[in-house]
RNA sequence: GCUCCCUUCGUCUAGCGGUCUAGGACGUCGCCCUCUCACGGCGAAAACAGGGGUUCGAGUCCCCUAGGGAGCGCCA
């Protein structure tokens, strides 16, 4: 039997971190046995549904690199076949009509709140004649389920679980205007998708239970369940959407790395030994359920920095500067940036991509200290800057008329002349590459400062030189 | 309130009865490398929630307590 597992997420949001997480998981599995991942859209809310969250879903997945089998499935456009089943169910005596009313159901559940009861449907209309039914009230069908005896839930990853009967109750298959629920919907697509495994967060643990009820009323095998612990947000709370919880589009705006995300989030909850970094061939190689831990995880940002830039420095500077280009709308306005790149801030960002990389933990940051290539003259230096500038102005005089001198600018010609500089000054190089690298790029930090002059090319690095020098003491 | 799940360094985790004086990674702190910052190298501090059992032996099995989480909708 081949292997099909489902992603389903509900289109009343972005793509958030944990669903991320989840279709990665399924997506691994799948392709771990060679077997398929479908993308089922949970939109039987009509209300919260909407094309954006449904856009923004599928644009979150691709940007993952996550892709699927088949067409995307619907689920509110099998609402006939849902409402089918669950009249084969009342047909069979295994459902019946419900007609209380939104009303009766508040109030047996402030009933049961207050007599510290658990909150669950009576049955009340479980074994009454529909004769009895109120007048021009619409009935919601319910599943007659089980009185007495336990469910069973055998989870790949929870283990094995148990709930009394009589501690769950009839649920809602059939909504009075003929839509079904969400517990109808999913067992009657995943049987009908030929799902074999379900992969989702444990939050849906409970629901397991109730499912397997109607899977059992129907007579229908139950898949394979897995049901993976949820991601908790830095402070250990539920990530939810005011607490962090991010779509994954916003990890694509803070210059994450999609490989460097899929790699910190499969490793949120399992594990291959002491294995950190995993290709995607590796993951998919070792990916298995029984390695998914129980306890849920916390969400660590300096944890994914580290991985983003152990990504960064590992990608081609091609790919990095493409990866850049597609951000570049949401983060190059406030550097006066457009996008694409104009051809010679291109080719100064490929030349110094090597020094660049080494030191950026985002594509972000990567920008933010490439500032010397695009910073136009004279320089606005920053507050370390300055001071390293202003302290070390005067070793700095006599270099510019070196560095004229040079024929064949290059990275080692001009280490030599700074050095035999330093030298004829009697200081060590620091004293006299940090001021110029100043000068030279507004900033205290910066790559290798003759990869800076290298990339910059004479004419460029003397004038900034100059910019600074104006008012500088003659040597 | 009821049901279910969880609990190893700050964080992610290894550990599936003896090899655990508990390993790795991120982070933190030193040192080295060095033109800065990173990278890299070396090193340090840092955990089995608590209490009972079972066993010759428990981080590993069972129970209780505490703490955390999820669910309890004609939402998904």
């Amino acid at each position: 039997m081949t292997v099909v597992t489902r992603f389903a997420p509900s289109p009343t949001g972005f793509l958030h971190i944990g669903g991320g997480r989840t279709a990665l998981f399924n997506w691994l599995y799948a392709k771990r046995h060679g077997g398929k991942m479908l993308l089922r859209i949970e939109d039987t809310d009509r209300e919260r549904s909407t094309d954006a969250a449904i856009t923004a879903i599928l644009d979150g997945l691709k940007w993952l690199g996550l892709d699927w089998d088949g067409d995307v499935v619907y689920q509110f456009s099998r609402a006939a076949r849902h409402k089918e089943v669950a009249e084969s169910l009342l047909a069979q005596g295994r459902a019946y009509y419900c007609y209380a009313s939104q009303q009766e159901l508040e109030e047996m559940r402030e009933a049961a709140r207050r007599e510290g009861r658990p909150l669950r449907y009576d049955g009340r209309w479980r074994d009454r004649d529909p004769s009895e039914a109120p007048e021009g009230v619409k009935p919601v069908i319910r599943l007659k389920a089980p009185t007495e005896g336990e469910t069973i839930v055998e989870d790949e990853v929870q283990g094995r679980v148990v709930w009394q009967n009589k501690d769950l109750d009839d649920l809602v298959l059939l909504r009075s205007d003929g839509t079904p629920t969400y517990m109808l919907a999913v067992v009657v697509d995943d049987h009908d998708m030929d799902v074999t495994h379900v992969i989702r967060g444990d939050d849906h643990l409970t629901n397991a239970a109730r499912q397997t009820q109607i899977y059992q009323a129907l007579g229908w095998s139950v898949p394979k369940m897995a049901h993976i612990p949820l991601i908790h947000g830095p402070d250990g709370a539920k990530l939810s959407k005011r607490h962090g919880a991010l779509g994954v589009e916003a990890y694509r705006s803070l210059g994450y790395l999609p490989t460097a995300l899929r790699n910190y989030l499969v490793r949120l909850g399992w594990s291959h030994g002491d294995q950190e970094i995993f290709s995607t061939q590796e993951m998919i190689d070792a990916f298995d359920l029984g390695s998914i831990g129980r306890s849920p995880a916390r969400f660590d940002f300096a944890k994914l920095e580290n991985l983003n830039g152990h990504y960064m420095r590992q990608a081609n500077d091609e790919d990095l500067i493409a990866a850049i280009e597609e951000i570049l709308p949401e983060i190059g306005d406030e550097r006066g940036i457009g996008a694409p790149l104009v051809p010679a801030l291109r080719e100064k960002l490929t030349a110094a991509m090597p020094g660049l990389k080494e030191r950026a933990k985002t594509l972000v940051e990567l920008l933010d200290s490439a500032y010397y290539l695009y910073a136009q003259r004279p320089l606005r230096l920053d507050e370390k800057a300055a001071s390293l500038l202003s302290d070390g102005r005067s070793r700095l005089a006599g270099v510019a008329e070196r560095l004229e001198a040079v024929s064949e600018w290059s990275a080692q010609s001009v280490e030599a002349v700074v050095r035999e500089h330093a030298e004829a000054i009697g200081v060590k190089l620091g004293q006299v590459a940090q001021p110029l690298r100043a000068a030279l790029t507004g900033r205290a930090t910066s790559p290798g400062l003759f990869d800076v002059m290298a990339v910059l090319g004479k004419e460029e690095t003397l004038l900034r030189l100059r910019d600074q020098l104006k008012d500088a003491p003659a040597a």
